[in-house]
DNA sequence: TCTTTTCCGTTGTAAATACAACCGATTTAT
DNA sequence: ATAAATCGGTTGTATTTACAACGGAAAAGA
């Protein structure tokens, strides 16, 4: 666990407080380490949370799959994210998401109702991870919205422009990385994954942007 | 503002604190009143927000219209609900979608940020208030997750059936109203109203469900 | 009351999508 | 090193959707 804390201490989690004082709060907030293989369920959807989960290691699908096989993926957790601050509250109901491994991944989780529902006092840094906490629901609230932004447009084209151009947006750059294969994309945008390739190459060939794998240029005069 | 106290009681915002003491409240929160004619923007995409509103008479939608003019629902806030609450945080940016009053409406709207920043201890019931909107944005999110999971159905049949089962669930009964005419549900999954309007008929004749306006009713041995 | 507007179902057509199947290239596992 | 699995692009077809246009009924406004 110890080595651990400098990751730890970069999280939206922690934000603020030092490695010495995160290393004391870990026993308060009863971490406890866990991992999983790739494709492996850390959470099913249906089941009841009560912990938040950092992933250390590895990545994370929030996803769900419908009867008929269609997956669509609601989020992505990379090394340093979380899970589950949205239901730590009381009578916040199962999840509604599966949560898959789609690396071998280790994570720590902790029981943070402890330091929302009783008086903010009892260490001195509890008052900082529950604006911490307040900070990052409200950040994924956001993410949220824009991720609905994107599926919410008609043709496939357009959630593809939607979604790129806010991730070259967000990483202040017309040539940037993925973190998804094509596959991974189709199911983030809630489209065909050969419709979507196909519209992909539709796009390059029109020069709106080039392409390799997962990394993606957008061209002046075509997307930006 | 007075006369509105009532309902600032009833809202998750205040859950927890009384009548007199919301109204000790009012000026530490920098509380405003404002109407809006129906029609009216509260609010414009790209503006940047500090404070959280509540509906106090009316309802608004969270909206966004696209370069063609498709309009996309992302949320409606009815009385005694608030929006911002996902915005206090600093470098929130810009909110990505316009707050229209789609009926005649007053909000209330208060400045949140300094009991959220400074020490909690300020007023007596400023902690509470915190953690209520934590509570608050985390109920938001796992909205917004599950109107995720609607409108990544694939079909506009699947998207309703979807929709329609989740209000049937929520509202405790196969006989419900939905807060959109048409045209609002159809911008609120994010499809085309006369093929939502065809589909709906389609499933009626099949014998799923009935309805009349906004009121639906799911059938046994079709939707439920 | 009369007019205007909104609401919602209906239809036909063009466009876009899902789906299945295939294949070569690359990566991973044995 | 070889086999197996994954990945991504391509194509054709059936399905589904968007779009436009229309009209009757109901609601809102003058």
């Amino acid at each position: 666990m110890k080595k651990y804390i400098s990751i730890l201490k970069t999280t939206k989690l922690f934000a603020g407080v030092s490695e010495d004082e995160i290393g004391a709060m870990l026993s308060c907030l009863d971490a406890r380490l866990h991992e999983y293989k790739k494709g492996e369920y850390v959470l099913r959807q249906g089941e009841h949370l009560n912990r938040i989960t950092v992933v250390v290691t590895g990545e994370l699908h929030v996803q769900r799959d419908d009867y008929w096989g269609n997956r669509a993926i609601v989020n992505r957790i990379g090394v340093g994210e979380m899970f589950g601050e949205a239901y730590i509250a009381p009578e916040s109901g199962a999840i509604l998401n599966d949560v898959v491994a789609v690396e071998d991944s280790t994570v720590i989780c902790f029981d943070v109702r402890r330091i929302i529902t009783v008086c903010s006092s009892a260490c001195r840094f509890h008052s900082m991870v529950v604006q911490n906490l307040f900070f990052a629901v409200s950040e994924k609230n956001r993410t949220l919205v824009q991720k609905l932004g994107h599926i919410s447009r008609r043709t496939t084209r357009e959630k593809l422009i939607s979604y790129l151009s806010e991730e070259a947006k967000r990483q202040n750059s017309p040539s940037f990385a993925i973190p998804f294969n094509r596959q991974q994309l189709a199911d983030f945008l809630s489209v065909d994954r050969s419709a979507m390739s196909n519209e992909l190459c539709k796009m390059r060939d029109e020069g709106l942007l080039t392409f390799e794998k997962n990394q993606f240029h957008l061209l002046s005069g075509g997307l930006v």
